[in-house]
DNA sequence: CTAGGGGTAAAT
DNA sequence: ATTTACCCCTAG
């Protein structure tokens, strides 16, 4: 709120969180010149990249490098007497906002960059498809692949394998990723879809009869890269008060998700008929296809 | 080219 | 008057 010079709009903000969750922080240059965000950004340079990044992570995290610099200046709040209560490392008080569905996870420790990584807010859906991406499994990557890159890089709240179970199923269920056998694998982009006509596998895949999990041709559950993005664009701009409310909303949205995951669990055969017919769909795919390879995130600089 | 420090205009 | 957010400069 105090800089009206050139700033940044929303769009743009989108864009660089994108490219950053697309080719990994630090990478201004590769961002800057993917088609997919040249056409937002080409006004900026990468070291505008760098700098508004910097902004964003600051105030997702609270404490950059930078923030510390410039609070040793100052002078902090006169702390009363009152003698501090060390928090212990490990046992870091938990509340009901930090737990809340995993979503303010902090990631982002570059695999390849030091171990003081920055730190910001990003929904696990898209800490999912960096796990999926930066593994570079051929076939896909199992979800205990997927959760122990994520723990071992991230941390994890103590309900993070449920979280995660609930919301690869979900992600699977809206097309999002794509389930063969165990593994998951990112979902084709929507202009690359197999067909709009459902084949018979497609009908096979949604042969459970209790769950519906949408097979319209209209993609209307069907969130975009860049439309969380902006979800998260407009969270930045809110109070404690709202973002409070909307991280409620998502705990009850997670919460959801895991009653289905969990009654999906209670009935193995129909997981496993599920899992069985996501494989029948992707080997139909697979030849419908022929030559043509569905990875379309590979972008070689 | 990227990371970080510093300056400064604008907003509270 | 303090904080915020953009931009510039410089070292690695």
């Amino acid at each position: 709120m105090g800089a009206p010079k050139q700033k940044w709009t929303p769009e743009e903000e989108a864009a660089l969180k994108a490219g950053v969750l697309k080719h990994g922080a630090g990478k201004w240059r590769t961002i800057l010149k993917d088609q997919e965000f040249s056409g937002v950004l080409y006004l900026r340079s990468n070291v505008d990249l760098k700098d508004k990044w910097r902004n964003m992570s600051v105030m997702a995290n609270g404490w950059g490098s930078r923030e510390k610099a410039r609070l040793a200046l100052k002078r902090m709040q006169p702390l009363p007497k009152q003698d501090e209560t060390p928090i212990a490392p490990g046992k870091v008080v938990q509340s009901d906002e930090e737990i809340a569905d995993a979503k303010p996870l902090p990631a982002f420790g570059s695999a390849q960059q030091t171990g003081v990584p920055k730190r910001s807010i990003v929904r696990l859906d898209n800490l999912i498809m960096e796990a999926i991406n930066n593994l570079e499994e051929p076939g896909g990557s199992n979800k205990t692949t997927i959760a122990t890159y994520i723990e071992e890089q991230y941390w994890a709240p103590p309900n993070f394998k449920r979280l995660l179970s609930a919301k690869l199923k979900f992600l699977t269920a809206n097309g999002k990723l794509i389930k063969m056998k165990r593994k998951y694998r990112i979902g084709p982009p929507p202009s690359a879809l197999v067909d709009k006509r459902r084949s018979p596998s497609m009908l096979l895949l949604d042969g459970r009869p209790r769950a519906p999990p949408k097979v319209d041709k209209d993609e209307i559950t069907v969130l975009t890269k860049a439309q969380i993005d902006l979800e998260l664009a407009k969270m930045r701009n809110m109070t404690p008060e709202e973002a409070a409310a909307a991280a409620a909303q998502a705990v009850a949205e997670a919460e959801a998700a895991i009653a289905e995951a969990e009654e999906a669990a209670r009935e193995a055969e129909a997981a496993e008929a599920d899992a069985e017919a996501a494989q029948a769909f992707a080997e139909a795919a697979m030849k419908t296809l022929k030559g043509r390879n569905p990875q379309g995130m590979m972008a070689r600089a």
